[in-house]
RNA sequence: GGCGCAUUCGUCUAGGGGUUUAGGACACCUCCCUCUCAAGGAGGAGAUCACCGGUUCGAAUCCGGUAUGCGCUACCA
């Protein structure tokens, strides 16, 4: 059992939240709620050129959509700000100083270009990319040489030539890297921002983070930051790298794979319950057979231990399924209410907004056990809405039927529909099974045209509950539109 | 190319030396229920536990190698 922790989610303000991103942060935030700790959410925003407007607010909406909440942050505040580290750059540049005068940083004056070619080359000699290390020795003359060239250095770190560092993972155990493998990579940009590397250690460090939970494509960039914490003087954290999400073809998900913003599958009529449970079931399990969980479920039971080791292909036909479980276990009300803006939005055209709320409210029940997601709703009661119907002909006349028949049956509940005093499930009922025999029709034949009168197509709610929510003037008119159809179709 | 890691039904996974004829879920198939669809119920099919060797009385489980896959390899995170 672990105490509490500090733990951080610290996405990089460059575009949409990816679910994967926002399992990392829901694993962080697990493992907050479940120790009694803290979340603190700091926006990686270093790299100005790839900065998006509004992907901070996006990032946030995502994650109060699932209902992940953090204890500090840029809108919350908390001890250990502030949380965009582009307002932190004294520290990274502090950090840097220090790191330089160490000796275990120098400026590098190499253009881009260079590097560049220098990078072309050692793929063409198949060599292992790297920085040629071409600016480590510089003399002060050199320097300042360079400097009066007016070229804004970078400052990068010297790794050491030799030797090796390993670290435990919490998850994939013991890994060793040589350091003869690591270059000497970029600490401090020309523009005085820092690397993803420096900022990462120095604000981990700030803020008092005891667990690094992030995703596995980060394993290799551990030893760097060891390195840092280490020339720092600094106690680093624990490290914990949790497996990724693949798309189909088992490579990291990514957008050519479809939805992979957490906000697409909002506005795909998932609910957000189902997201987090689905969610924590990809490269985490509780045990054998346990599958749906609640949050407080979740937060109970959640822990690092049991986090596995390869990557899980990202499957919508099981969310679906679960999305559906999650949607059959609401209320009506609760139901109803979700699903209502989604059939403004969805619905057809020609459908009259704003919706009547009861009218909804009535319909909601019989399709609440056929949607697995809140934009099927539309599709699924579509034609409680639409005023005309539009459907083959054809498909009125069922099975080992004929035409006549089906104009006598259409007549037929005509009349009887006519005579009924109160249209509810049960009197529809108590007409139309003696009506099938008294036509001498199987009940699935009778039931079969009248629903696709009444409704336009041949998989639709049950007939009577779907007829009495219709209500009786409607049936009977589209009862009276099904027979001019038969009328005017080719024989 | 280098470094790191992984590999159990199509997919997500349980299981970490004998309790396993390898368990569950999604998807698929059959049947039941039934006015259609859905939901639900009962079954079925589906995994030589990547491969090869070793350790052991015994290996999916431990060790080594091979193969394959993935990640990283930027003045991006």
């Amino acid at each position: 059992m672990t105490g509490p922790v500090r733990v951080r989610f610290a996405p990089s303000p460059t575009g949409y939240p990816h679910v994967g991103n926002i399992r990392t942060a829901m694993f962080n935030w697990l493992m907050a709620r479940h120790t009694g700790g803290k979340l603190v959410l700091r926006i990686e925003d270093t790299d100005v050129a790839r900065k998006v407007e509004g992907a901070v607010e996006a990032i946030m909406d995502g994650l109060k959509w699932l209902g992940l909440d953090w204890d500090e942050g840029p809108d919350v505040g908390g001890d250990y700000g502030p949380y965009y580290q582009s307002q932190r750059l004294e520290l990274y540049r502090q950090a840097t100083e220090r790191l330089v005068a160490q000796g275990d940083a120098y400026y590098c004056y190499c253009s881009p270009e260079r590097l560049e070619e220098m990078r072309a080359e050692q793929v063409r000699l198949k060599q292992p990319p790297g920085y040629d290390r071409h600016c480590r020795d510089l003399s002060p003359q050199e320097r300042a040489e360079q400097q009066a060239k007016g070229i804004t250095p970078v400052v990068r770190f010297k790794v050491p030539l030799e030797g090796q560092t390993t670290y435990n993972d919490v998850i994939w155990g013991d890994i060793t890297f040589e350091h003869g493998t690591i270059d000497d990579f970029v600490l401090l940009k020309s523009d005085g921002y820092p690397t993803y590397h420096l900022a990462n250690v120095v604000d981990d460090h700030a803020m008092k983070i005891s667990h690094v939970i992030r995703a596995e494509e980060w394993i290799s960039s551990v030893p760097r930051h060891l390195l840092l914490y280490r020339a720092l003087g600094l106690a680093p954290p624990q490290f914990v790298h949790h497996p990724m999400i693949l798309g189909p073809d088992r490579a990291k998900l990514s957008k050519r794979h479809g939805a992979v913003s957490i906000l697409e599958y909002r506005a795909q009529g998932y609910l957000p319950e189902t997201m987090l449970n689905f969610l924590s079931l990809i490269g985490w399990s509780l045990d054998d057979k346990t599958e749906i969980m609640s949050r407080e479920e979740l937060v109970d039971n959640f822990s690092l231990e049991r986090i596995g080791r390869t990557g899980a292909i990202f499957n919508r036909e099981k969310l679906d399924w679960m999305n559906g479980v999650y949607i059959r276990g609401l209320s009506t009300d609760d139901f109803a209410q979700r699903a209502l803006p989604f059939l403004e939005k969805h619905l057809p055209t020609p459908v009259k907004r704003p919706l009547s709320a009861d009218y909804v409210r009535e319909i909601v029940p019989l399709i609440q056990e056929r949607a697995r997601t809140l934009v099927e709703v539309a599709g699924l009661a579509e034609f409680f809405f639409l005023d005309e119907l539009e459907y083959d002909a054809g498909l009125l006349i069922g099975k080992n039927m004929d035409r006549q028949l089906a104009v006598r049956t259409l007549k037929t509940a005509e009349n009887g529909l006519e005579q009924l005093a109160s249209f509810d499930t049960e009197s529809l009922e108590d007409l139309l099974r003696p009506m099938a025999v008294e036509l001498g029709l199987k009940t699935g034949q009778l039931f079969g045209t009248l629903r696709v009168a009444t409704t336009g197509r041949t998989a639709a709610p049950p007939l009577f509950q779907t007829m009495a929510v219709l209500g009786k003037e409607r049936c009977q008119r589209r009862i009276a539109a099904a027979l001019a159809m038969l009328e005017r179709s080719p024989r």
